[in-house]
DNA sequence: TATTGTTATACTCTATAACTATA
DNA sequence: TATAGTTATAGAGTATAACAATA
């Protein structure tokens, strides 16, 4: 990004930062270090109190909020091969938290469905992540926040 | 983030696409998405081409950038815990791509300086970082990435 | 033949604790 | 006693190929 604008700002109030040189107009570095607070917050607010990880929680979001859905239509969400899912439906169901029924129009596909604890548990992360996303608004403004979300939306269309 | 305007937002063109629910207004569930387009151009442009790593050419790319660095300095930078980063150097050490010097002034630490083929390596792969920013130009205006990058800095933030 | 989901396997990535050598 | 770096080890995450059942 030779000519980008990005790349020609360079910070450094601490002396002992580095610079960031050509990787300050690379998207993906910013990305992973912004996933490093994210992840640090997903931890602290829902990781540990309710024994989930990001993959797993995402999943119960997604089948609360949609009803009850096939792994397919679960790994093409998320990005998940389909051997990945099948490993951490097995884990999830093994807690008691969902069950797999077998679809009756197509015998071969089948219904991810939350148990009561799954509902419960999907809940309650669902509570904690508000609480989460405003420990950000030391960091951004509730407008920066939205219009971060829209650009990562453009970015990460597939 | 139920009074969140991002989560009052609810799109869908695709109507085999699932509803986000509660997880469009949380950031790192984005983040994570965003980032299988810039690992899959990172891959692309990249990780294949050279034989790198995200990290990997995110280390070159640093010392490249600063000289020759203390270990210290590069995992504080890019959040790489010490284990981690003595084996990411070891393997650049053995492709001979840097050298790790013990300090004159301080006998405990070391400078790691690249090579002449880690310099070459670390400007092809500056190089190659224009086009794959470019790739990302049909998704994101100049001014969007430069805007998006800014976000994400301040989330960054440690 | 194609699709859904599973099993088996291996490889990368990261985290922790215990160690060394210097300060 | 603290810091820089290493070794050892285990765990989590992801990728691929081969397979079973159904369409």
């Amino acid at each position: 990004m030779a000519r980008d604008p990005a790349s020609a700002v360079e910070r450094s109030a601490d002396p002992s930062a580095l610079s960031l040189g050509p990787l300050s107009g690379v998207l993906g570095y910013h990305l992973a270090q912004a996933s490093v607070t994210t992840d640090d917050l997903f931890e602290r607010y829902i990781g540990q109190p309710l024994g989930l990880r990001k993959v797993e929680y995402s999943l119960l979001v997604l089948i609360l909020a949609n009803g009850p859905l096939a792994p397919k239509r679960l790994s093409k969400a998320l990005a998940l091969s389909a051997p990945n899912l099948t490993m951490l439906l097995d884990r999830l169901q093994q807690r008691g938290l969902l069950s797999r029924e077998r679809s009756q129009v197509d015998r071969r596909s089948q219904n991810v469905v939350l148990t009561e604890e799954g509902q419960r548990i999907a809940r309650a992360s669902v509570d904690a992540a508000s609480p989460m996303e405003w420990a950000l608004l030391d960091r951004l403004s509730r407008a920066e926040h939205a219009m971060l979300i829209e650009l990562l939306r453009k970015v990460a269309v597939r």
